[in-house]
DNA sequence: CCCACGACCTGTGGGC
DNA sequence: TGCCCACAGGTCGTGG
């Protein structure tokens, strides 16, 4: 899935087609996603204006010129495509090159200017749904959701009390979006590599010197990746259709047996599966 | 609290 | 070429 750098990456690139137009017509092409959609999430919708395209976590939010939130979730495999009218066969009536994959084109937005947006999800973890806006915080999707990694919030003495007296590697802990929201495997692999931490290692016994220097390598890491456009793994593509590049920066993502590319170490990146999901690392120089 | 595992759903890539 | 298995960026739940 996309993780936080997708997911911004989605949001830069919608947000100008998306925000303060009004919605004209809205498709859903089956009932559900993930879970049901609102049986009348077209008709609460049409005619709506996304005001602002925020994102949490790996929230996209549309907040509407109305009382719900429009919240999008990618899943996996979820991602959205712009296309723009090759024709007006009348006023405000469009035409469009064929869709490339209408198998899975779940879900698509058509503004007033004729721009078309899609959703694509082919294993349909991703979900929509419409929120009350002042409520949103309370939503079990959000209540319970930690710092967002680029914040002030998120700093060495917020991992120090997280970590505090937990037997768990960090690798697990902060894919757990309640201690900070919106990392995934990718990154968190990438951000141990970079502070040569171990994954594995009791969270509460890394020496707080270890502690402080993973909170700038992720951080690093996560401005680096949406400065990147996001990394392009197999489905994910900008709106705009162009591939993000970060992929070619990971340091030991998909990348077992390869040379540990951290500054004096002569590794190998090794892979092991850890709480289901496969962990990438280097055990010569992550301690 | 910890862990292991399975579920959701579909596609793809590798090995044979 | 075809078949089968492992695996995939994320959550969510269960049971020991």
């Amino acid at each position: 899935m996309p993780e936080l750098p997708e997911v911004e990456t989605v949001r830069g690139g919608l947000a100008p087609v998306l925000e303060g137009v009004r919605l004209t017509r809205v498709e859903a092409r089956r009932p559900d996603l993930r879970f049901p959609l609102p049986v009348n999430f077209v008709q609460l919708l049409t005619g709506a204006t996304i005001v602002k395209l925020e994102r949490r976590a790996k929230y996209l939010l549309g907040r509407l010129d109305r009382e719900d939130t429009l919240v999008m979730h990618l899943g996996m495999s979820g991602r959205f495509e712009i296309s723009r009218p090759e024709g007006e066969t009348r006023p405000g009536l469009f035409h469009y090159a064929p869709d490339p994959d209408p198998k899975h084109a779940h879900i698509v937005f058509e503004t007033e200017a004729g721009t078309r947006v899609t959703y694509y999800d082919p294993r349909r973890f991703g979900y929509m749904a419409l929120v009350n806006t002042a409520t949103l915080d309370l939503h079990p999707w959000f209540s319970g959701l930690g710092p967002e990694p680029l914040s002030d919030a998120f700093d060495a003495a917020h991992l120090k009390t997280a970590f505090a007296g937990r037997k768990q590697g960090p690798k697990t802990l902060l894919l757990d979006q309640r201690i900070v929201a919106g990392l995934g495997n990718i990154y968190v692999c990438e951000a141990l590599n970079r502070a040569r931490i171990s994954p594995f290692r009791p969270a509460g016994a890394i020496p707080a010197a270890k502690l402080a220097t993973l909170v700038p390598a992720i951080k690093d890491i996560l401005a680096e990746a949406i400065a990147a456009g996001g990394s392009t793994l197999r489905d994910f593509a900008q709106t705009d259709g162009a591939l993000g590049y970060f992929q070619h920066s990971f340091r030991t993502y998909d990348r077992q047996g390869q040379p540990c590319r951290n500054l004096g170490c002569s590794g190998v990146i090794d892979r092991e599966v850890q709480a289901g999901r496969s962990t990438f690392f280097c055990p010569v120089c992550q301690k």
